[in-house]
DNA sequence: AGACGGTGTTCCGATTGATGGGACGAGGCG
DNA sequence: CGCCTCGTCCCATCAATCGGAACACCGTCT
């Protein structure tokens, strides 16, 4: 009985899902892999893993090192993460503003998206002068962080229909990453709360130490929240009080700003 | 003999190339795709497209748009990008480099790499403050521009091997893009020369009117040609001449320390 | 030197996973 | 209301994928 090995393969193409989780396979960490390698990380013949590779650098997604033999990713495989960022016309509408955002202030501001339990940078608008060297872990675009411990995780989290979230929050786990990281359940729903009325999410060293930022949502025409920005600071620059005296009535505003052109109603009569 | 119909097509799989052609087919100015579509431009029947499609849905590179059905790219696909930028260890050592020379220049400064006839940009420093608001085409991280008419792709192309240069020239394909375009090979390689010589490539108006750029190119430890950077410019804020004078040595001077970070010996013995 | 273990690559017959026609329900439009 | 097109699903047929085996190559160890 079950002879079935996997019941849940019901109309997926398996030679698709092998090759992509070969792509997937190369990290930051580690991006040179031979195909030997992929073949028993992956639980493939060495034959079926030389196939999907050669037909990944065929099309220009590997390449092939000439002295190593092994492979690498390929200049193509950015034309799909440049077409993925092209594609959110939320980025267009928003770019003017966070520019203006991050030259009023001086500070570096963020947009993200959320994805799962993780938010991904979409943009990101950094302040040339500041001492703080890019000590700040390594967000680039395309980054992704655990949503709650995130500033703009928990404004994205805070407007999402219950239904959505209890199945996010299920799938969270909630490890201490800083000195305040949220380790609950019951307490991130109570923060979610405090963000609803306040408007403003903050983060206070609960991703890492030192690291302070403050959020807020943005939506779109029909309400729902589509992304968040974020200003953030490191805790030597400025204290929590003063980060959101002097900055969250911008952030708010810009927030604001960008949801009514992505067609936001504020208060729909 | 041949009586394989498509003779390129041993030792590669055709549903991952397939899959990977749906992924292609989205693009900034076509987001959102039906299956339906999807199936007629690839040639494919409905289930199939569909398999692909709900295949690359499940992995989170594809997204299903509620209201039109239709599908989009994931944040999945920016991850793919991003661990391909950080791949490149090109990329962290010439990042205080290029920061400085953007300070200091108070130009956008730019690194890319070759990729077939394309250079492709792997970072993008810019100056906030300059009156040119964007207006240079979209050049994000990750633009592919044709080699020919463009600084760094000169820049570049002076240093590859003349087997390998030929093989590129022959699919190059001169197109007049600004009023001063390179338009044939034999002016081409004269170009080439110049550069080889100077070891400076700048373009003045090859690319489009208004655009001018000097770049230099950036060799690795064995002293081939691994990637460009360049400083951009309008042509109302500088002339050409001056552009030179003013910026060519620090170019120069620039991608030389990223070269020599990369382990080149500027002079072999 | 020689044998070995490792790599990437190629070939080929067996079979497994992909294929596409057809059917269904849901929308949209005239 | 009928008509068309859409996304989705099922299933028997078949072709594309699979993986073992063999090859050439490269260092390392004996």
């Amino acid at each position: 009985m079950a002879t079935r090995p996997s019941a849940g393969s019901t109309g997926t193409s398996q030679s698709l899902e092998r090759g992509l989780a070969i792509l997937s396979s190369f990290h930051s960490d580690r991006p040179l892999i031979g195909v030997s390698e992929l073949s028993r990380g992956l639980d493939l013949s060495r034959s079926t893993a030389h196939r999907y590779v050669a037909t990944l650098a065929k099309l220009g997604y590997l390449q092939q090192d000439p002295e190593s033999k092994r492979y690498r990713l390929g200049p193509k495989v950015l034309d799909l993460g440049f077409a993925a960022l092209n594609s959110m016309d939320l980025l267009e509408i928003s770019a003017p503003h966070l520019r203006r955002l991050c030259d009023e202030t001086q500070r570096t501001v963020n947009l993200a998206i959320l994805d799962g339990t993780d938010v991904v940078y979409i943009e990101r608008y950094r302040t040339s002068q500041q001492g703080q060297r890019e000590i700040d872990l390594n967000l680039h675009v395309g980054a992704r962080l655990p949503a709650y411990c995130t500033a703009m995780g928990k404004a994205i989290l805070a407007f999402v229909p219950e239904e959505r979230l209890a199945e996010i929050i299920e799938q969270i786990d909630f490890v201490p990453r800083g000195p305040n990281t949220l380790t609950d359940a019951a307490a991130f729903r109570a923060e979610l709360e405090k963000i609803r009325q306040s408007g403003i999410s903050v983060n206070d060293e609960e991703l890492a130490y030192g690291l302070r930022s403050i959020a807020a949502p943005i939506h779109s025409h029909s309400g729902e929240v589509l992304a968040a920005l974020n200003l953030a600071v490191h805790r030597t620059v400025v204290s929590m009080d003063e980060l959101i005296a002097r900055f969250a009535p911008a952030v708010i505003k810009t927030a604001h700003e960008i949801s009514v052109s992505m067609g936001h109603r504020p208060q729909p009569s």
